[in-house]
DNA sequence: TTATGACCATATATTCGTTTTTGGTCATAT
DNA sequence: ATATGACCAAAAACGAATATATGGTCATAA
């Protein structure tokens, strides 16, 4: 099967939905900026919803992908709770998709979430706070914070980064880019202890966290997102 | 004019107007649950629209009166950015139709926000930005603070908080009041010296702006909310 | 063998006439 | 003088008929 021509086609979808919505982008749409005929389509995939479907598990791949990129690019020394998050965030800036996924855009994702929407809900479940809970117990963060309400008050925060043109006038809306510093500044001063904590502690664990996705992320790269071939 | 039977009309409508939203919410309904006639209605407001504005204001008042009140209760030597902050938390934490007002919550306002929703964009102007630019200036606020981008923050937790009910499940979700502590405490870590600044500084600027609001809201509690008698 | 696009069944949108509801009015009862 | 609720015009909702669009299919061209 022609995989460039694959791609090809997951890309005008991608254009398409972010511009038009999941309801208003066609098949037909998509063929044409993809210059294949609509029957083509369909050699690929079975459905509309299948190749939608297609499409996400492509960008959460390519976010997590790039996610794991920027960390590995800084030094060990640097591996942190809040390191890994604010790399998190600069690859989630850079994705459009990801972040109307993130935040249940229902401009974008329309219908696509009533059918298919709850195969994609895992991806927001709380790994986090075990991950907050493991540092803290490690010494990596401080004893003194609730994790459960602190684990609430960063998605609440970055469910706000993400509705920015919602809560300010869109002109005047920050990127996601440009607040991740002040972030990062924030979740700092907050959440490390003021000696740095146990730090090696906490690239162990971030570096099991790695290794342990590495193992699931092989396993599963052959089997979403191929409906039939 | 009948002060009690007026505030009896708008408790009625409030309650109505949570539980069904304001476009479901009709005239009639208000008048039996406040058990009046419905053209009794008319002898306080001219239309739908002049209620429901006189209760949203009277929501306003309501909440600053109870954010005033709770800061005041406290020891002024305890008078900060963030105790401010915290106490007007607090307050909106008591009032649904405040915290429906601040989220634009669609469900509830309806169209009532295309008709008059331009009245209350003011409240949320960035008032803050002006204050925590004056806090960092007088060393009550660390300097190295973005104190633009440390307003979008809190502005997007703000709201994140307020939509605790969309970001988790709702049965999970948290009450807003849960969270104001470790809330507190983040922005305590993040935003205050760690000598504690600039303290009586930080006290004067309240004091200033209690003082400045005060002037203020004498003026104004006859004028909204009443647009005949 | 594979890409194509006309075709089809069904979903969606539109139109129109009818019915119901609602905000607001005001003659009347109290 | 004031509260009431029947009434009215207009808005909204409803349902049926009609028109259009879309996902998916497959005979045919390449």
């Amino acid at each position: 099967m022609n995989d460039e021509r694959e791609q090809r086609i997951l890309d005008a979808a991608e254009t398409l939905v972010l511009h038009y919505g999941y309801d208003k982008t066609t098949i037909s749409d998509i063929a044409q900026v993809a210059k294949v005929a609509k029957g083509t389509v369909y050699l690929h995939w079975k459905s509309k919803e299948d190749l939608f479907e297609a499409l996400f598990w492509r960008e959460i791949w390519k976010y997590t992908d790039d996610m794991l990129t920027r960390l590995q690019a800084l030094p060990v020394e640097e591996w942190s709770f809040i390191s890994m998050y604010e790399q998190a965030m600069f690859a989630l800036s850079g994705s459009a998709l990801m972040q109307a996924m993130m935040r249940d855009d229902t401009r974008v994702l329309g219908n696509f979430m009533h059918k298919r929407g709850d195969k994609f809900l895992k991806m927001k479940q709380p790994m986090r706070i075990e991950l907050l809970a493991l540092m803290q117990k490690a010494g990596a963060i401080r004893q003194d914070v609730d994790i459960e309400a602190a684990n609430h008050l960063i998605s609440a925060m970055s469910y706000g980064m993400l509705n920015m043109h919602v809560i300010v006038q869109p002109e005047e809306a920050p990127t996601l880019e440009n607040l991740i510093p002040t972030m990062s500044q924030m979740l700092q001063r907050w959440l490390v202890p003021e000696d740095g904590g146990n730090r090696e502690a906490a690239r162990q664990i971030i570096m099991q966290m790695i290794a342990a996705f590495k193992t699931q992320y092989q396993g599963k790269e052959m089997d979403d997102g191929h409906s039939n071939t």
